[in-house]
DNA sequence: ATGGCTTGCATAGCAAGA
């Protein structure tokens, strides 16, 4: 099963570039994230055409979540617990019914946090604070857990072009890798660090400044997993040539390949 | 960079992103 998370920033303006990754990676699930969109307006026919169960949880302008499974989807549930005046669309979870194994896999598109310090930044660590009590709560069932999105977080310098740019910025400060760590620490694994050590490898380059040109990216976007579903996992990528195509997102896909 | 692109939207300049 090839899983992917792709952060495609407007769904109405990434229909082409999305359908068109799709036929080419052909991956089984997908974790979308900012689709801009509300759900009576997603348009759900370009995926379930190609085989795709659609579930959404938009709201209408920003944010947005959503999970495309060419396997069975099961008990779909959408907003992060925590927090009943949270209103933004940046959680969605299910379960995944695959071959060999069900999954628990969770979509999410952690807050950037924006200027910090400020109540953007508060926002954004309160956020972290309910995603780690949601993914302490996965790790107890010890069903194989995928935790996949934009988190929004520079783990650590490697995971930056130039680390010394993003040094006083919401992805990177201190307090913002340690709620990372808080997450990761009680048992999740960072699909894509197991299996590519080292630096030089990004999920996003922003829009200005001829940043893909230059290489100037941040990895940014992760797929966390549970140790069963550790266990299940062949192989992790990251597709950086979709950011050099027609009309791209400034954040490309991340996968895995699972044995489920 | 005090944001140099891009997106969405009450379609005209904003807000938000990272």
């Amino acid at each position: 099963m090839k899983l992917a998370t792709f952060n495609i920033n407007g769904i109405k303006a990434r229909v082409q570039a999305l359908a068109d990754w799709l036929d080419d990676a052909q991956p089984d699930v997908v974790l979308l994230q900012e689709i801009k969109s509300i759900d009576a307006v997603f348009p759900r026919e370009v995926f379930e055409d190609r085989g795709y169960a659609v579930e959404t949880h938009g709201q209408k302008s920003f944010n947005g979540v959503a999970i495309l499974s060419k396997y069975p989807v099961e008990d779909v549930s959408r907003g992060l617990p925590g927090d009943d005046s949270d209103e933004q669309a940046r959680w969605i979870e299910a379960t995944v019914i695959g071959d060999h194994a069900a999954l628990r896999v969770c979509g999410l598109y952690l807050p950037n946090g924006n200027p910090a310090p400020g109540p953007k930044y508060d926002y954004k660590l309160a956020w972290m604070a309910r995603m780690e009590a949601r993914a302490r709560a996965l790790l107890a069932s010890e069903m194989p857990v995928i935790l996949g999105g934009d988190y929004n977080v520079i783990p650590q310098d490697d995971d930056a072009a130039r680390p010394e740019a993003w040094r006083k910025d919401a992805l990177a400060l201190p307090a913002s890798r340690a709620a990372f760590r808080r997450i990761l620490h009680p048992g999740y694994t960072d699909a894509f660090r197991t299996r590519v050590p080292g630096g030089g490898h990004y999920s996003f380059w922003a829009y200005q400044g001829g940043a893909w040109n230059r290489n100037d990216g941040i990895r940014i976007d992760h797929l966390l997993l549970s140790p069963q579903a550790a266990d299940l996992m062949r192989d992790a990528g990251i597709d950086a040539e979709v950011r050099g195509q027609q009309k791209p997102s400034d954040h490309v896909p991340v996968w895995i390949d699972l044995a489920a």
